[in-house]
RNA sequence: GCGCCCAUCGUCUAUCGGUUAGGACACCAGGUUUUCAUCCUGGUAAGCGGGGUUCGAUUCCCCGUGGGCGCGCCA
């Protein structure tokens, strides 16, 4: 029988990462069985539950570059189902109906444990086995008459033929549940493969508070979509060896449950940041444009530049854009309104000496070829005039010229600006930025 | 509290009884770049503790400790 596996979010807006992460493994399982990835919206909290929301967790999926196959199934559609198979389960005897703990509220339908030893062999963590006396009966429809997350769940798994189910570490417990659910039911069971979590610094859940948690935030922060899913598949499963990078084909074709850990693992922005780079570095000017004109594209200085200039500070910028959210700080090479590091600037120009180098420097600017060499040689012999060490002017160049204290080559970025920029910035912060 | 699971550098991890315990991020030191970012080279850094089993344990077993998860008419 080939493998069909599911990713089951509730359409609330958010994909948290965690749950991405789970859609990754399932993803990635299926491909490399040449099996089946479907879809299931857990739309049953009507209050939540919009077509924005459900469109939100589709553009996080496909923004990851994960396909699905069929037909997604919507849990809200099969409630009747779910009602129907919780009556079957009554009539056979594996379920009764009582007002639990006198609620006053009315009956539920509560499912029978078969009172003996469970135990399944769990793809990730091995033989998992529970007493029969720590097994209890549990709601399958409350009695309001909607069903439970347990039912709904196995009805709906039974339903899309599901032979995998992998998911969270937090439910492993379920899982004996569940089974028995299958069995009453008169249905083999699929196999289960619980995942580890992903937590924080502290070793607790990775949340919202520990930076980006959901989907949308690695997007807008500006990492690409391929280097997340790489770091994302790495955390709590490897290919074995020393391989990091890799591309989606590599992946699916390393990818087995067995070499998935069993603890949770810790979330690391700045690895994750790291990879992000590699990815940048390593891909095509114009992909790399195409993304960055992206996070761009709410930035009012970025509307009407010149397309071929600014392919050229791209081409400039790219070794050094670790995410694309760099970007946002390009624009001196467009406005002259950009702001001043107020760091840097009492760094490089609140210093003696600095306000009469910068001035005579444009001016012997002024007259020459603009040129890489001839800009390295001009500012070589301003700095000896001024009694300084070859180099020692750079940084103040830089900040009078840019607001800030990284960026490329000062030579390249000055020819690209142009001398009249060039010019005006340098006098600007000798007259007015300057101070000893 | 009870049950289940887990345990290698700060972090992500490799190792399936015998290794100088490897790689990556981060960090530190050099080099390249007369500047920035890359890049290159080198370095610091790990088997939680205690018992076994074995000729030999990071690896297998037990106990302890630590951490995670679960114990809803939530999902």
């Amino acid at each position: 029988m080939s493998v069909r596996v599911r990713f089951a979010p509730s359409p609330t807006g958010n994909v948290h990462i965690g749950n991405i992460r789970t859609a990754i493994f399932n993803w990635l399982f299926a491909r490399h069985e040449g099996g089946k990835f479907l879809l299931r919206v857990e739309d049953t909290d009507r209050e939540r539950s919009t077509p924005e929301a459900l469109q939100a967790v589709l553009d996080a999926l496909n923004w990851l570059g994960i396909d699905y196959d069929e037909e997604p199934l919507y849990q809200s559609k099969r409630i009747g189902v779910h009602l129907a198979i919780a009556e079957k389960l009554v009539q056979n005897g594996h379920a009764y109906k009582e007002d639990k703990g006198g609620t006053g509220k009315g009956e539920c339908i509560i499912f029978k444990m078969p009172g003996k030893d469970a135990v399944y062999t769990d793809l990730v963590k091995g033989e998992l086995r529970k007493e029969a006396k720590d097994l209890k009966d549990f709601v399958i429809v409350r009695s309001d008459g909607t069903p439970t997350f347990h039912l709904a769940n196995i009805a709906d798994d039974i339903e899309m033929k599901i032979t995998h189910i992998i998911r969270g570490d937090d439910h492993v417990e379920n899982t004996f549940k569940h089974v028995a659910l299958y069995e009453a039911l008169g249905v083999t069971p699929p196999k289960y493969g619980h995942l580890p979590m992903i937590v924080n610094a502290q070793g607790k859940p990775y949340s919202k508070r520990d930076g980006a948690a959901f989907v949308g935030d690695f997007k807008s922060n500006g990492f690409h979509p391929d280097a997340l899913f790489n770091y994302l598949a790495l955390l709590g499963w490897s290919p074995g060896g020393d391989r990091e990078k890799m591309t989606r084909a590599e992946m699916i074709e390393a990818f087995t449950l067995d070499r998935v850990k069993s603890g949770p693992s810790q979330m690391d922005l700045v690895k994750l940041t790291h990879m992000n780079s590699e990815y940048v570095a390593g891909m095509p000017q114009d992909d790399f444009i195409a993304r960055v004109k992206d996070v761009l594209a709410g930035a009012d200085w970025a509307r009407n530049v010149d397309e071929n200039f600014f392919r050229e500070v791209a081409a400039l910028m790219q070794s050094r854009t670790h995410l694309y959210s760099y970007a946002a700080g390009w624009k001196y090479f467009f406005m002259d309104d950009f702001d001043y590091e107020e760091k840097s600037v009492n760094k490089g120009l609140k210093k003696e000496g600095i306000r009469q180098a910068l001035s005579s420097l444009a001016s012997a600017l002024e007259g020459i070829d603009f040129s890489v060499g001839t800009i390295e040689k001009i500012i070589h012999e301003t700095e000896l005039a001024a009694g300084a060490k070859q180099g020692k002017l750079n940084f103040s160049i830089r900040v009078a010229i840019t607001g800030c204290a990284t960026g490329a080559g000062l030579y390249e970025t000055m020819v690209l600006l142009g001398r009249d920029k060039v010019l005006k910035r340098l006098r600007h912060a000798a007259e007015k930025l300057c101070g000893e």
